[in-house]
DNA sequence: CTATTTATGTAATGAACGCTATATAATCAA
DNA sequence: TTGATTATATAGCGTTCATTACATAAATAG
């Protein structure tokens, strides 16, 4: 078990940046010009923080990507996770369609940042291709532990292939966020997302 | 009218390359990293032309990224003419859908160039921007026409809300591009798509 | 106080980037 | 053959890239 304790008092100079902080600045420069296209004098100055520090603190560009995106990740889950706490298997579905129809049509929200900037960092970068394949399939097993869930509880028809299922959601908030940065109109987006949700037929099972 | 006639005998040294060989190469490079990564070496490398020949023909990488835009587009296009041509409406849709799962399952297809090269492209390349916003409603329409000819003639149910279902299934076939993006099996993608294609009710007319 | 440890700030590194100046080669018009 | 025109080839332009040496500042431990 190497515990890795964090010192009360540490030894030498105490860092001037929150951890937390940081890695939300260069989320968001992430997240608007995409993995490449980042350069790290953006990073340095939305994080406020010199190169040298940048360095000792995330190892370099590549490593720092992947915790912006295990940073974010967790912020969506955290979100989602209030989602299907609650008992209503409909509700907890149609309040995760309205979560993705946000996400991708308020200008105040920059979009999802694994579709945005995530899609072509990969090629050449194993750890973070890695990453995000990780991603998307701790998303789709989410959504499938909550069908699961959903199911046993009789909310959603027996008959129902959940883990299809699964899928096809996980792949339709992706689809969303593409048509977002396609500069589509919130109406389109919404319009999929609406359509799609219409279309979902697996709680037919007692209304 | 400036009617750009081509000469059969132009005045100067006759070019070595053929125009639609190197957009096809340059395709091929976009495609597989995206347009920020893909470096100018790498394309005179695929292409097998000097940067100066580049240049001349193209401009710079910005606007000959927008040509190989057009150029997969319009290859892309042509695809679905053939498999919209087709009298049953439920048939062409159906095909449209195992084209959709033939470009992000079988490995030598290389996926959307759109999605995967185009969605960090924008931000700072308003040409760009523009281009992949025109290809996306083009698409739409093309899928939104085809709905409507079925609708009249009787294929689709009267009461289907074709601009929402256009939106929607552009919507899917995007989400489809970033899962084979972000590796997900063959098998995610084929479950994400026939769940798609299964739920779809608006063919209930006739059956 | 001194030594040790850790973080910061300045400045610069070599490499790669997109792009082009210049010279040469290959064609047509006269 | 000469001149005009267009494409190619070499070589290198200035800039920006991610990254790091080096010196300094601020804390704790003894």
């Amino acid at each position: 078990m190497s515990t890795t304790k964090k010192r009360k008092n540490p030894r030498g100079r105490p860092r001037t940046y929150d951890r937390e902080v940081v890695l939300d600045a260069a989320m968001q420069v992430f997240c608007h010009y995409g993995y490449e296209a980042t350069s790290l004098k953006q990073l340095t100055e939305a994080m406020k923080m010199t190169p040298p520090s940048l360095y000792a603190a995330f190892g370099d560009k590549e490593n720092l990507f992947v915790e912006v995106l295990e940073y974010y990740h967790s912020l969506y889950r955290h979100k989602l996770r209030e989602i299907f706490a609650q008992n209503d298997t409909q509700k907890a579905f149609q309040d995760f369609f309205e979560l993705a129809e946000a996400m991708h049509t308020r200008p105040e929200n920059t979009g999802c940042l694994i579709v945005n900037s995530g899609i072509n960092a990969g090629t050449e970068h194993k750890v973070v291709t890695h990453k995000i394949q990780q991603l998307h399939e701790l998303n789709e097993k989410i959504i499938y532990d909550r069908l699961k869930l959903g199911q046993e509880r009789g909310h959603i028809l027996e008959s129902t292939n959940i883990r299809a299922l699964a899928r096809y959601i996980n792949g339709l908030i992706q689809g969303a966020a593409v048509l977002a940065r396609g500069q589509q109109t919130p109406a389109a987006v919404r319009d999929m997302l609406q359509e799609a949700w219409a279309t979902l037929r697996c709680f037919d099972v007692a209304t």
